[in-house]
DNA sequence: AATAAACTCTATTAAGTCAATAGAGTTTAT
DNA sequence: ATAAACTCTATTGACTTAATAGAGTTTATT
């Protein structure tokens, strides 16, 4: 799994969606300039996104883009899933497979990358967009079924950060 | 982060190295045949690894390559981060970073992308060549300070893989 | 000393991916 | 009618990836 440029920002046009959820359809042009992505790029991947209906499009003058669902209920891993693919972190998942079908010594390497897939995925399937756009007049709260607690479980999202966020390198 | 097909020749390479642990040098040529790997590009890639000192090399007739430690000394992590750089899930560190900085509303999905970052090196700095390359004359259990409880602690490899080892659906 | 077996090193290439742009087409509010 | 938006297809330049080629260097063996 890589998480491509194209990849960041979908997770930024939609977390911004996600924030001005209750006021109906946003322009491409104010999501880009709000986020500072490039219009014409953004373009495409929106409407990428409203074919996985991730969102939806009101066409014409005073159209634009707004979220389907609530923000706590898409998930990061169906974001990233649509724009960069698979969470595996081996590319063609055939290929490995053919690999272990040919040799049984490379199970057990197979049984690792699934074990880091499995663990990202985990995270992934676990955090939904109002779980990372703080501040009110999210929505956060709202939208029916509220099973995400988020915040309170184990250490996922340490909201507060305290100092250098990049305590750990990054290799 | 992304396993590449090099990353992967090399993890195959290693762990043909692994397992011929005590019999010297091996040419080049036969870990490609044994593992099936283009040996020119195997070249390139073992002489990588040599410069990174996970290898070392025998020079002229009767040359080849053998690892510099155990097997039980050779974690995967170190493998990939040579070959295909850190782990992180974002390519580029700055670039987040940058987006952090310049908007509070981002701290938190960088968050989420440490914690992915954090749970794959988790794993991979856990396992070693010698948790993966099963079966006897591995040196599993030679080489000094044997501190890999791998196959016991917690669900990481399930050695015995019954039925369908594609449980899960690779996304 | 000659030879062959290996590793070493630099260059090149074909194919693919990625980020971004361009522009014509379609829909809708006013 | 007109302008404001979304829709769709094509293209481009930069970069990366996997792989190959070939000349150079080192060493065991005879």
């Amino acid at each position: 799994m890589k998480i491509s440029q194209k990849g960041l920002y979908a997770l930024q046009a939609l977390m911004m969606l996600a924030r001005h959820y209750h006021q109906g359809s946003i322009r491409i042009r104010d999501i880009a300039y709000e986020e500072n992505l490039p219009e014409k790029f953004l373009e495409l991947i929106l409407l990428e996104m409203k074919n996985a209906r991730l969102v939806e499009s009101v066409r014409g003058a005073k159209g634009g883009y707004q979220l389907r669902r609530p923000p706590s209920e898409i998930h990061l891993s169906e974001i990233i899933r649509l724009i960069d693919g698979p969470l595996a972190p081996f590319g063609d998942a055939d290929q490995l497979k053919s690999l272990i079908d040919r040799d049984v010594e490379h199970r057990a390497l197979y049984q690792v990358f699934l074990d880091v897939r499995n663990a990202a995925a985990r995270i992934l399937e676990n955090t939904t967009l109002a779980d990372i756009v703080g501040g009110p007049g999210t929505a956060g709260t709202k939208g029916g079924k509220r099973r995400n607690k988020k915040r309170e479980q184990g250490s996922l999202l340490p909201m507060v950060v305290h100092g250098n966020i990049n305590r750990e390198k990054d290799e």
